[in-house]
DNA sequence: ATTATATATCGTTATTTTTCGATATGTCAA
DNA sequence: TTGACATATCGAAAAATAACGATATATAAT
């Protein structure tokens, strides 16, 4: 785990914004699920596209957002035919929360 | 708390590990605390001096480094006389766990 | 008062990050 | 197989951050 990476990644309000959108999807993407039955989508995550346009940042600067995310750890991606959904990785996230707590 | 300014602090390799060396001053500063009897300096945390010497940064740099960390909320600091000694904010640290625990 | 020491601040350059539009790639539908 | 759409990647310009030496400020010692 690279923590300079995921506090980097996490040093950015948009960023954070997508973090917790993406803690409850259906609150925060409800018309999202157009594309699959939502049981699928909202396990898999949330697709570029939705993320992007409540996030008001371009398309260019979303994807490189969520993969720099990723990258850090916190989220993963899962891919349906042209999409991509995005959600957060819980597991690694507890384990960051724990080290600041107990080794910061 | 402005939780990006905490995470900026955060996402540097040495003002992390100031931050850790702050955990257990006895351990990682044992030749400090020349300037004042142990118990002061130890509960008043370690100058600056000391904490330039171990990082091996520049002395405006290290100066930097504990303002913005200060202003982020990680750490306090005592002047006594010509010395500003930093100490861990640890309620405040303690704080920005549980909020990345919860809420993030 | 002068000098020495510790820390803070200033000004500058180098580096990194941000952000975008343009373009490439990959997938689906007609 | 062509066209439409979703996402990724590229390249560049603007903005922010990093890092330093020089200098200022504040305190202490002579």
């Amino acid at each position: 785990m690279d923590l300079i990476d995921v506090f980097k990644a996490l040093s950015n309000k948009t960023r954070l914004n997508i973090l917790q959108w993406l803690k409850d999807p259906e609150k925060h993407f409800p018309k999202q699920g157009a594309h699959l039955p939502k049981e699928v989508s909202y396990k898999g995550g949330v697709c570029v596209g939705d993320i992007q346009e409540k996030s008001q940042a371009s398309q260019s600067t979303v994807s490189h957002y969520l993969n720099m995310m990723q990258k850090a750890g916190l989220l993963e991606s899962v891919r349906y035919g042209q999409w991509t959904y995005y959600r957060r990785n819980e597991e690694f996230i507890r384990q960051v929360a724990e080290y600041l707590r107990t080794e910061i």
